[in-house]
DNA sequence: TGATAGAATGATAGCGTTATCATACGACTA
DNA sequence: TAGTCGTATGATAACGCTATCATTCTATCA
């Protein structure tokens, strides 16, 4: 019981003994044991994050994000990749539940009530990251996609572009849906909201990489093969982006001379060399830290405060992908 | 007790008590405590990964790998970021012995001797993931960047260059040595040792992100006023690949009519549109997957395995960058 | 001098599991 | 009929920690 409260120094200890505890410490090299502490205390100090996939470049910077917001404050994460299936998620649940996580911070692959019923019979605490909660009580953080979209649709209105292409996925989706909603209100602002064709992937290539990307490239020379073509194309993710540059190099077509590509999602310096793209991208990191630190406040919170959605604005990054002012004759 | 054989399917239980536990289970939506549960067999079923920075590609791609086969074998992955700072890694490792992790994936920040003897006295398991460690007993799983290097001088050799810079980090860093050896020698090998420039880096941008990439820009320009000037850099890893990228853009220089470029690292085929660069690329999601499988098994096994160095090869992917022949009056 | 308060320490119990042992019952064998 | 064995169940203790309480000792004050 002394050498407890000396290592938490906490309570009365005398200063001789405090140092003989320590010494012993050191001689032995005692490290306390955290799992026992956490059976008693019932706080684990850790942390989940279930997310599609972390080799998504916005996945992996909302990452970093949340790791370094829960680090500071002393915790772990946990780190689990859902690949937008419903029941992956719902294992990594159960087994994240049964380690008594203080928290999870979720990527929903789908609906997500079923999983925040889960988690808030456990009572553990929960942030929905990234997509929308409908109906749920919970904190939800996450970026304006539809605000994003809608400013690149008026981008590519102000450029003269009269006729356009959305390639985006599964219809249904949360996430695609308000980014295709987004662009098609700024068109029908404009009355251009018939000279738009929304592709949809299948239900099965939600999101992922490779899958994803391909998907891109298919609706994109689909949507090249209509008559008349569009002018420009909106592709509703990074993925999808990469996907139809790879289409339209392929079909000979320059961007952004024949063709003006803007995308949703920005992707890091790192990976597009020179940063090419003109995107609403989203504050991944800064999502991260955020979504991290409201759950740590509400994991230290005496009474629980009320339920909150943080709703980021995306910003818009003009590059050379969407090109400058067209005359289009139509 | 009863409960406890249900659950764990072992022992004796009469198929009537067996059903009424299931029932009660699902009633009360009873959850097992693993906390408890790894406080009375110390085991907790879960990894670390300790690693420089997330938001690195290749270190992105080791830690899919590892997830999945961790999560394949049942167990949980915590993520800690160093930043390559010894004493980040030392404070993760702490807390994660405290917690009682099983084993340890660690990238190491720097010499490794110290890290390991903590790891080991705490009887914990550990790999070291894609540095050496010299003279340590423990599991390395690596890739082989001398040989690599070595293949992409041999490569800019066989094209015809003779002028010939390297840009890479601080000397004495382990990893980056071993690249610039590699390449020196196939250099050496042809008798064209004297005609390489070596630039290293300083020792605080060690590999991260933003820092490597804008060192590997001001060595590039360093590179590119000596004079005779190089007609081939080789950039060892992919920030500083990009920084070059960028400087020979800002030089008004062409890649790779004017400079042939390659690099160590490849960036993830997902993300440069189009794949550009010449690179000797490690099989990340590979290594992360087996250095986690390794663990995984020394961890499980009943007896202790030899210490093994598992050593991947890179592959090398001629892109773009590294031009066609070139005739090289010198 | 005795009463009182603060400082220091340790004994006890319990967090939720499960290995181990003890007990009990029915069925079968000698 | 007594002894033995396989099946079934539960009591007990321990994993390492710490909240709580009890005890002892020292310093202070009336």
């Amino acid at each position: 019981m002394t050498v407890s409260r000396v290592i938490n120094n906490s309570g009365y200890a005398a200063a001789a003994v405090r140092a003989r505890v320590w010494a012993a410490i050191e001689e032995l090299g005692y490290v306390p044991n955290s799992v026992a502490r956490s059976l008693r205390s019932s706080r684990t100090y850790t942390l989940a994050l279930i997310l599609a996939d972390i080799t998504n470049p916005f996945f992996m910077t909302v990452a970093r994000g949340v790791e370094d917001a829960a680090s500071a404050a002393g915790y772990m994460v946990i780190l689990g990749n859902s690949d937008e299936s419903a029941e992956k998620e719902h294992v990594y649940l159960q087994m994240l539940l049964q380690r008594q996580v203080d928290g999870i911070l979720l990527v929903p692959a789908g609906d997500p009530t079923e999983s925040l019923k889960l988690i808030q019979r456990q009572r553990a605490h929960v942030v929905v990251l990234d997509r929308p909660a409908r109906g749920a009580t919970v904190d939800v953080v996450r970026c304006d996609s539809e605000e994003g979209s809608f400013r690149l649709g008026r981008l590519l209105i102000d450029l003269g572009h009269r006729r356009f292409a959305v390639i985006a996925g599964a219809e249904g989706e949360v996430v695609f849906d308000g980014r295709v909603r987004g662009f098609v209100s700024a068109l029908n602002e404009s009355g251009l909201g018939d000279r738009v064709t929304v592709y949809h992937g299948d239900t099965e290539t939600v999101f992922h990489g490779l899958t994803t990307q391909s998907s891109g490239y298919d609706m994109t020379l689909q949507a090249l093969a209509a008559s008349p073509a569009p002018t420009a194309i909106f592709a509703a993710n990074n993925f999808h982006a990469i996907g139809a540059l790879s289409a339209l190099r392929d079909s000979g077509k320059r961007v952004p001379e024949d063709v003006a590509l803007v995308a949703f999602d920005d992707l890091p310096p790192v990976f597009v060399t020179p940063p090419f793209l003109t995107v609403a991208a989203q504050p991944a990191y800064e999502m991260g830290r955020r979504a991290a630190e409201l759950l740590i406040a509400r994991i230290d919170a005496l009474e629980p405060p009320p339920f909150q959605e943080t709703l980021f604005k995306s910003e818009l990054i003009v590059r050379r992908s969407s090109g400058g002012p067209v005359t289009v004759v139509d």
